[in-house]
This record gives structure tokens, C-alpha cells and sequence, in this order.
RNA sequence: GCUCCCUUCGUCUAGCGGUCAGGACGCGGCCCUCUCAAGGCUGAAACAGGGGUUCGAUUCCCCUAGGGAGCGCCA
């Protein structure tokens, strides 16, 4: 078993092409074959450092390790063009001098009469050289019969040669093309199954004439549907996150990713959740789906957080101290993030989101939020913080168990309900009116910083009284 | 226009002639509760339509409708 992922660095490595990716990994994986990266980079014109360094990155990020490669199209022009030859000599290409304008023409003029637009075979006998004119090379497909493939997940397909034409293989400047590089490299690469995009089928019997043409027995295919955006229209930029990388960036871990991903056109049975291990050993390309599905972010967002508390906790912290970083919160001044993360992992639907509300733990806070100062910080507050107050500054001992004691303690000998004591001293210490429980947040936030905080804000509540 | 392909809850899916059509996300309700969550229980929600085949169709066949892809000297 051979799989390989071949995309085109013209831009970003989006969902459709990583989920493409993560099934011929799965599927080489599963067999114990091996798994190839090509860059398909032959479009000088549209190919850049950039999307092949992107389409690498996204596949370190989501854990895709292949086994041969990166090959680069563009590095083979020597071995494309002596096939060209090869298939030039054997009379099975010819050159074309037809001017595009002329091929326009006649496609505008079938689409006209109702029929699907087609080379005629102008040159195919043999044509005339034209003075001024470098030909293309077409290849000369085969007429009458019809070309019939088992798809691994389509099934049986079948069209007729009546409907392919001559394509063109090379350029005038002898730069070769997709239908004809894919064949050359697949073959040359000993490629047994070819997954790709299902905008690919229509492609695949002309591909198989050119394997045919050059005595190679073609691979099997297997086309996997594309993934809608989730309102069911194509994937666009308007859909925001396509690309992998944005994924990451936005705080979500790569194993959610791929989990989703590869629930997005196959299952086994009711399992949601599948271990990279359980992935590889359980899926097989033959069970995916035929239909196109909606990319849900709601989805997404429950298989994140999943992972953000089954997840070894260094393992998560890892991957949000990316986030501290692009938000510029000190690690070091706080916490430790594994101990942040058993925390907070089950508040929150991304890393990002983690790194934002746990800014507190890191950093002190000017003024309270508003609305919560308002309703939590009034004078009856008073009495509570200072109770508190008067306890955690004679505390060795600053560990959940004896916050909590604190808290609670101070609640009955004020004959209060917990909501008067924690409200107040949640918006003391983090500023806001929501924040883990009680206890984890003085915990988290530390013994200096609590006592400092909690002065302030009964200062902040006697000022408050003052005035008015 | 032509060719190929697709069609089970809003979404992802299970189903492979006989099921109360199952699960998950999301949504509603209840419980828990120091906030927000999480969690527990619970509820609503689907076989696109029409013909066949069959004792019996979500399942097999055909047609219709709807959707998608392709028809490049892009990949």
C-alpha cells in the first residue's frame, strides 16, 4: 500500500485538502504501507515558498508524518519531458499548431449547439508546422469504448472515450501539465492508491488512457467528497477559519482537529471519540461516505474541549503557551499552565479563550468590570471581604482545602448564603463577576496578589460608600 | 448545454428487506450550584417526491425534483 497527498502550493493548507491528507495517512498507516508528499508546484505562476512552507507546517501541526518526500514537480521537468518524447515517438501524442483563439472558438461554438466542449482532432493526423508557432503536445486519447473504474468509495464508474478529447500534455515551452504529471509521478512513485478530491473523478479516466498509453497498470482510486462550509455553501474565505494553521492560531489542539476531521465522512458505528491509534487501526477508505458534509464549528468546539481535559495537562499547556505568546501574557508571572489547565479546560472552548479569561492569574487589573463592581461590590460586601480578608492573612497553608474552609467558614459565621461571600470576592479577585470556583481562583491567584486585591476592592467599596 | 456524481433529524452519522429508524453536536426542560461552565436526567427533531420489485421497503430498480463537480496551454 502506497498513498500519497499531492497538493498545489497556491495558497493555504485548508480543511478539505488536510482531511484528503489525513486519509491517505490513515490509510498507509492502517496497511503498514508507506505514505508520500508531493507538491504539485508545475503552475510556476500561482506556486509560492510560502503555501509549500504552510502546507508543511500544517502538517507537522496536525501530526502527519510521511515517509518519502517532499517531491517537487518542478524538480522532474527533465523526466516529464522524456516521456513526452517517449509518447511522441510511439505516435501516441502528437503536436498541436491550433491557435487558442481557435480552440475558443470551437468551444464556445459547441457549448452553443448544445454539446460538451471538445479538441476536434485538428492536428491529431498529423499536422503542418507553423511558422511562428511552438505546438503543444496533445496526447492522443483512444476512440470508441468507454473507460470503466472501481472507485474505492464510489464504486463502479464508467464513461465513454466519446467524451474525453485530446488533452494537452506540454506547453509550447514544453512545461508539462496536471492530467500528465499526476500519471508520470503516481506511476513513477509506485503509487497503488490514489485518494483525492471528488473534483478529481472527471479527471481519472483520461488519467487512465495516459497510464494505459505508457504500459503502466493504473493504481486504484478512491475519491473522498468535499467539505461544505457551516451554512452548506462551498468552503470560502468568507467562512473564516479554512485554513489549518488558523485553527491553531484560533486555540484549537491538533488532535481535535483531526478528530473532527476524520468523522467528517466516515465512522465506526457511535465512537466520536478515536485515539490516533484507534484511528489508524479502525479506519478503512472502502467506509467513507459518498456525500459532501457541513463543516460544524459546534462540533469542533465540544471535541476541543474534550481534549483540553482528557489530554495529559503538559501536553495542553504546551500548546497554550502558543497562546500566551501571540497574546503577550508572561507565563512566569502566574501559575503554572498545567496547573491552570485542570482548571480551566472544562470553562472554555479554546486555548484562546483560556489564555484570555486566565489574563488575571497573570496580570493585575485596573479597574473592576462595571456591571459587576455594581451589583457585587456594595457596602454589604463590607463585612464579608474583611472577614475573609482578616483569615487569609494569617494563612501558611494556601491550598484549595483551606480556602475553601475560609470561605465556607466565613459564610456560616455570617449566616450568609455562599453567594454573598464569593460573589464579592470574586469580583475583588478577578475583576469580573465570572472566574473559577472560589477557592481554585485564590488558589490560582495566588496569596500576595488575593491580599493585595481584596484591600483594593475594600477600599474601592468604602470610597464607593463615601461618596455617596 | 453536455458528462459524471450525490440525497436519513438543523449538522455529523448508524442502518446494509422486517428496528419504537440508533448515537453525537447543537437546541429546550429539570436537577446540581459561589459566577461562568462542566456534569446528571429528560424532551423535540430525519428516511426529498413518485412509481415499481417484494408478503414486507430507509434498505433493491426506474423516473422526477433538488444539490455538487467537471467540461483549460489551473491543479
Amino acid at each position: 500500500m502506497r498513498t500519497r497527498f499531492a497538493p498545489s502550493p497556491t495558497g493555504y493548507l485548508h480543511v478539505g485538502g488536510a482531511r484528503t491528507a489525513l486519509f491517505c495517512y490513515l490509510q498507509a498507516r492502517h496497511a503498514g504501507g508507506k505514505f508520500i508528499l508531493r507538491i504539485e508546484d508545475t503552475d510556476l505562476e500561482r506556486s509560492t515558498p510560502e503555501s509549500v512552507q504552510a502546507i508543511l507546517e500544517g502538517m507537522e501541526w496536525m501530526g502527519l508524518d510521511y515517509d518519502e518526500g517532499p517531491f517537487y514537480q518542478t524538480q522532474r521537468f527533465g523526466r516529464y519531458a522524456e516521456v513526452v518524447q517517449q509518447l511522441l515517438d510511439e505516435g501516441q501524442a502528437y503536436h498541436c499548431y491550433c491557435s487558442k483563439e481557435r480552440i475558443g472558438t470551437l468551444r464556445e461554438e459547441a457549448m452553443k449547439a448544445g454539446l460538451k466542449p471538445r479538441y476536434d482532432g485538428h492536428c491529431r493526423a498529423g499536422a503542418e508546422p507553423v511558422d511562428g508557432v511552438k505546438p503543444v503536445v496533445r496526447f492522443k486519447n483512444p476512440q470508441g469504448g468507454s473507460v470503466v473504474f472501481e472507485d474505492r468509495v464510489r464504486g463502479r464508474i464508467s464513461i465513454s472515450n466519446d467524451e474525453l478529447d485530446d488533452l494537452v500534455i506540454a506547453r509550447p515551452d514544453g512545461s508539462p501539465t496536471y492530467n500528465f504529471t499526476v500519471v508520470v509521478d503516481d506511476m513513477d512513485m509506485e503509487v497503488s492508491l490514489v485518494i483525492r478530491g471528488d473534483d478529481h473523478i472527471n479527471n481519472t479516466p483520461r488519467q487512465i488512457n495516459i497510464y494505459r498509453a505508457l504500459g503502466a497498470e493504473p493504481p486504484e482510486f478512491a475519491h473522498v467528497p468535499m467539505i461544505l462550509g457551516d451554512d452548506g455553501a462551498r468552503l470560502s474565505k468568507r467562512h473564516g477559519a479554512v485554513s489549518v494553521l488558523q485553527y491553531r492560531d484560533d486555540g484549537y489542539l491538533p488532535q481535535a482537529l483531526v478528530n473532527y476531521l476524520v468523522r467528517l465522512g466516515w465512522s465506526h458505528g457511535d465512537q466520536e471519540v478515536f485515539s490516533r491509534e484507534e484511528m489508524i487501526s479502525l479506519f478503512d477508505i472502502d467506509d467513507v461516505n459518498r456525500k459532501a458534509s457541513a463543516f460544524s464549528t459546534d462540533k469542533l468546539d465540544w471535541l476541543n474541549q474534550h481534549y483540553m481535559r482528557e489530554l495529559p495537562a503538559a501536553e495542553v499547556a504546551k500548546h497554550l503557551a502558543f497562546q500566551f505568546d501571540a497574546l503577550g501574557i508572561d507565563a512566569d508571572n502566574g501559575p503554572a499552565l498545567e496547573d491552570l489547565v485542570g482548571v480551566q479546560a472544562d470553562r472554555v472552548k479554546t486555548l484562546k479563550e483560556m489564555a484570555e479569561v486566565s489574563r488575571m492569574f497573570y496580570e493585575d487589573f485596573d479597574e473592576f468590570d462595571a456591571n459587576a463592581a455594581k451589583k457585587h461590590l456594595r457596602p454589604v460586601a463590607l463585612e464579608p471581604l474583611q472577614a475573609v480578608l482578616a483569615k487569609l492573612e494569617v494563612l501558611d497553608d494556601w491550598a484549595v482545602e483551606a480556602l475553601d474552609g475560609i470561605v465556607r467558614g466565613t459564610a456560616e459565621e455570617l449566616e450568609a448564603g455562599m453567594g454573598k461571600i464569593a460573589q464579592p470576592l470574586r469580583v475583588a479577585l478577578a475583576g469580573s463577576a465570572v472566574s473559577p470556583s472560589i477557592d481554585k481562583t485564590l488558589l490560582l491567584v495566588g496569596r500576595e496578589r488575593s491580599l493585595a486585591r481584596v484591600r483594593k476592592a475594600i477600599a474601592f467599596v468604602e470610597a464607593r460608600a463615601a461618596a455617596s
